[in-house]
DNA sequence: AACGATACGGAACGCTTGTTCCGGTTGTCA
DNA sequence: TGACAACCGGAACAAGCGTTCCGTATCGTT
């Protein structure tokens, strides 16, 4: 590989990830073209479709927020550490019009290219057990339930542009529903 | 009005209402006025913009709800009837795409057209007022979070097309987050 | 029945988009 | 340094969209 098609990659990439996440899936290829500085076509000869392209966006935010994860599994006891990084996905998503869409659209498709251990849903099921051994997450609560509401906090989370106050609140609000009746409050 | 024009007028609302509901805001108007069986002109002398046809189905769907609601703030307890109509208003979002996009797009438009009393930020309120005076939702609860989550609730369950176990399950934890600790469970 | 006003249909226009393609340029290695 | 292969830029293509426009058909009235 030449020394500036590696260079233009990097470009493409950068460009893409900050065109894509603040326009959503509807941006052009001319945006990401022109942010990076290159002609469209060496998007094209990097990325078959402007599908892989953001599905490449999408893996790689995956993959860090399951780190993330990890590291707050570590870090934080059972309880806290789920609540945490059910706070963190909804932040992160909130100014990322390309999450909500990548949610939307092309949920699909996100699943099987993130079907390995990298993806989101296998850290907040591990996290999530955890916390319901520690008895500080209802039982009865299921990954369905956990996924959907996890889901529509990012959906609302971005569409509405939740400020800090707002998704405090509303989170609030979830978080008292899958505490135990017993837990502190 | 001629005659004719007021039977299209009736197969285009009909027409929108199905297509636009099924395919959400993206529909092309060209679908629509096959759907309706006239041509694309003859919605344009109706409704000077896409837009237009669309506020028409999104308010005339508002009004419908927000009768509902007080249909219930009539027959129901308050904290029954509250839930209810959450519950209602994620139902009715659920296989309609056009409404998910409402919320999303446009939704400062469609404020503004709504600005009667036939809106649903005004049925939800009088409800939870309601609720909260008869302690059956937590006080300190307030209106932004309430929409916030009916939003998300809304949004999530046209985009992952919750069944109706999901929305049960799901709505479960909110209505668990949103009563006292006190209140029955 | 005939005529004027009204309404209809759908081709045409202008615009935006994803994607392709090729003449020209740049990096690499002998 | 020179030559070849790899790579680049952006014009061009095809498809889809909202909207306009006008010749034609229909309705209501006399």
């Amino acid at each position: 590989m030449r020394t500036d098609a590696q260079r233009n990659l990097a470009r493409v990439l950068s460009a893409a990830e900050e065109v894509l996440t603040r326009d959503g899936l509807s941006a052009p290829m001319r945006a990401i073209a022109a942010r990076a500085g290159v002609g469209v076509g060496t998007i094209y000869r990097q990325f078959p479709t402007k599908e892989a392209l953001y599905q490449a966006i999408v893996v790689d935010r995956q993959r860090r927020l399951a780190e993330e994860a990890r590291a707050l599994a570590e870090a934080a006891e059972p309880g806290a550490a789920f609540f945490a990084f059910f706070a963190r996905v909804v932040e992160d998503a909130t100014p990322k019009k390309i999450f909500a869409d990548a949610l939307t659209e092309a949920g699909i498709d996100v699943k099987a290219a993130t079907a390995g251990a990298h993806d989101i849903r296998g850290a907040v099921e591990t996290l999530l057990v955890r916390a319901q051994q520690a008895g500080e997450v209802r039982q009865e609560v299921e990954m369905p339930e956990i996924l959907a509401l996890l889901t529509a906090a990012c959906l609302a989370a971005q569409h509405q542009n939740w400020d800090e106050a707002l998704r405090t609140r509303a989170l609030d609000v979830i978080f008292h529903g899958l505490t135990p009746l017993s837990g502190k409050d």
